[in-house]
DNA sequence: CTTGGCACTCAAGAACACGGAGTGCCAAAT
DNA sequence: ATTTGGCACTCCGTGTTCTTGAGTGCCAAG
């Protein structure tokens, strides 16, 4: 059905116009790229590739431009990932070295690959569902407020005050927080809401509604952040490139975390990279962007998702290995804390 | 040198100005406000204040725009803050007074105020050095590494990995952390440096090391700290506001933490609200923009700022209102914490 | 199946006219 | 001394028309 120089063809046609962003026409993919056929066989071929929807032109007698189904081709079966020079390869490695925290190392990353590849960054804090608990704290704030306070071996700390309006003495607390400790320590993140059913068994009476605001302030703590943070870099990339009108949409839409979710969230295969195109995006504002995402974490365990997000007309063997390449060193990053 | 009449024809041309986003001229002036004289006489008074510098005309023969300087004078003597409208107010109320934390405060405060302003929101944390030390924290998180947690009685908690090649005990840790407390609790951040330099006299002679390394990495945290966080929300909607060309640079200038602090902080009075106008702003990619900024915290002390940023031609009376409004509000929260 | 030739289409740009909003200035009116 | 109407003038923006050129589709010959 698409012989290989159709093919061909094709990949010439994405390539050109990714870097030139104007339509591109028979006669310029004759001299450009030497497929050693004339103008002519290009234009039939290229009359079918348009019938098959893989290239479309914008006006009658323009050249073409790829659709996204033309894209989605040229990603699965034309191109292959380019691997960083030298030189990026250092950068990455110089900058992520000297993350000394959970919240610099997101952050350098964010930045990071937001330069790379000079495009949009969404990068999410590793998950809490694949965490285990290391510490519980409980710090009291006021007569009437408590701090509670988690932190977990992947270095996040999950923070809430709690109102406790009957109050609470010194003692009770510090029971309560060995308590804690001494059962959920180690505990995957997961399992807590399991452990924590039997804590008030092994409370005195008398401090039972006391432990009983905190477990239930704790658990919803997890389950509310297990809507996982996400933070982004590179907005003013969106700019370079022309969305026009629909810039305005796309900054909305990253503005809201639900979109962003989704964004980074709904995949088939964690570890592999993830390319969605165009439509294939979950909301319509979104229609004339393709991201580019993958998962990382530490070892072979996924943690959490990162990637970019960029027009359409984006260089997607270029984003591709530099998604890929930032995403195994921050994996590396963290396997080392 | 300006009449009563000529300020109120430089106000008019604001309103309009900044309502239809067209040069105003003479007769639509002489339409729209009854000032109670005919076309011609604004025109006079027009060729008054453009003398002067506070409008211009675009092309010779368009209406004329209010110039940096014009919106200065209509800030400072022409225009009354706004008050919002109970529906408003209401809102505000609402949507803070569900905030649970201090990060929530935060996230939440900001896209409020990108929202009531239809402008870009840009919200600091509570200053470090207005808090005081409610708690702090030593948590191991494996064989050579531990984590400090500092807790503030703003809400705010720090946490910084540390790096312990040489190993530790919990028992020492554990000593560690009870005098830490024990001499830091209530401590004013500020007074932080002073009294940890005391404590390695009141640690056994073995420990000092584990000491040493520590509490420099306290103290290197709260400095570093000291550099504030800073969120933003809203950059959508510079898209609405024609910034043109430069949009991508003030969305640059926007991603640099460097100049947001500047944006809020270069202030002359902290509890006021500071309007800074076109090339009046710290950086250059911001002269076709204006900042609205001011003070907030519990009670009369402020601990940080908030503001927003939009283009020049903004709604001056009303942004300040709201911005004044918010900072209240955010106020009151916190000081009911 | 490929190629050169050819007529056709259409977007973008230049040249031009023109209507209109707005100005500046002046002389008359208040 | 200020205000006002009148008037000529300036340009911006818009619409029209032409031209140019890149690019296409088709066809007949190689």
């Amino acid at each position: 059905m698409l012989d290989d120089r159709k093919l061909a063809v094709l990949r010439a046609i994405v390539e050109d116009y990714v870097s030139t962003n104007e339509p591109v026409g028979s006669k310029a993919l004759a001299d450009r790229h030497n497929l050693g056929v004339s103008p002519a066989t290009i234009r039939n071929d290229m009359a079918v590739l348009e019938e098959q929807g893989y290239i479309a032109q914008p006006h009658t007698s323009a050249g073409r431009v790829p659709t996204d189904k033309g894209y989605r081709l040229f990603v699965d079966r034309l191109s292959t990932i380019k691997p960083l020079s030298a030189a990026e390869r250092r950068a990455i490695e110089t900058f992520l070295a000297n993350a000394y925290d959970l919240d610099d190392v997101v952050t350098r990353t964010v930045r990071l690959l937001a330069q790379l590849t000079r495009q949009v960054a969404v990068v999410q804090y590793p998950s809490l569902t694949r965490s285990a608990v290391r510490h519980i704290e409980l710090v009291p704030i006021g007569p009437e407020r408590l701090l509670l306070v988690i932190i977990t071996n992947t270095g996040r700390v999950e923070q809430r005050a709690i109102e406790m309006p009957q109050g609470f003495s010194e003692e009770s607390i510090a029971q309560l927080r060995a308590l804690l400790n001494a059962h959920l320590d180690g505990c995957w993140l997961t399992d807590v809401p399991g452990v924590v059913a039997e804590v008030p068994d092994r409370v005195p009476a008398e401090e039972r509604p006391l432990a009983a605001t905190i477990l239930s302030v704790l658990l919803e703590t997890l389950i509310e952040k297990h809507e996982e943070k996400i933070v982004i870099a590179g907005a003013a990339n969106l700019a370079r490139a022309d969305l026009s009108q629909s810039l305005r949409d796309v900054l909305e839409a990253l503005e809201e975390q639900v979109v962003l979710m989704r964004l980074l969230g709904e995949v088939s295969d964690p570890t592999s990279l993830t390319v969605r195109i165009g439509a294939e995006n979950p909301h319509e504002s979104l229609f004339t962007t393709s991201v580019v995402a993958t998962g990382y974490g530490a070892g072979d365990q996924v943690v959490a998702r990162l990637g970019v997000l960029g027009p359409t007309r984006m260089d997607y063997p270029g984003t591709m290995g530099a998604v890929r390449a930032v995403a195994r060193y921050v994996g590396q990053i963290l396997a080392g804390s």
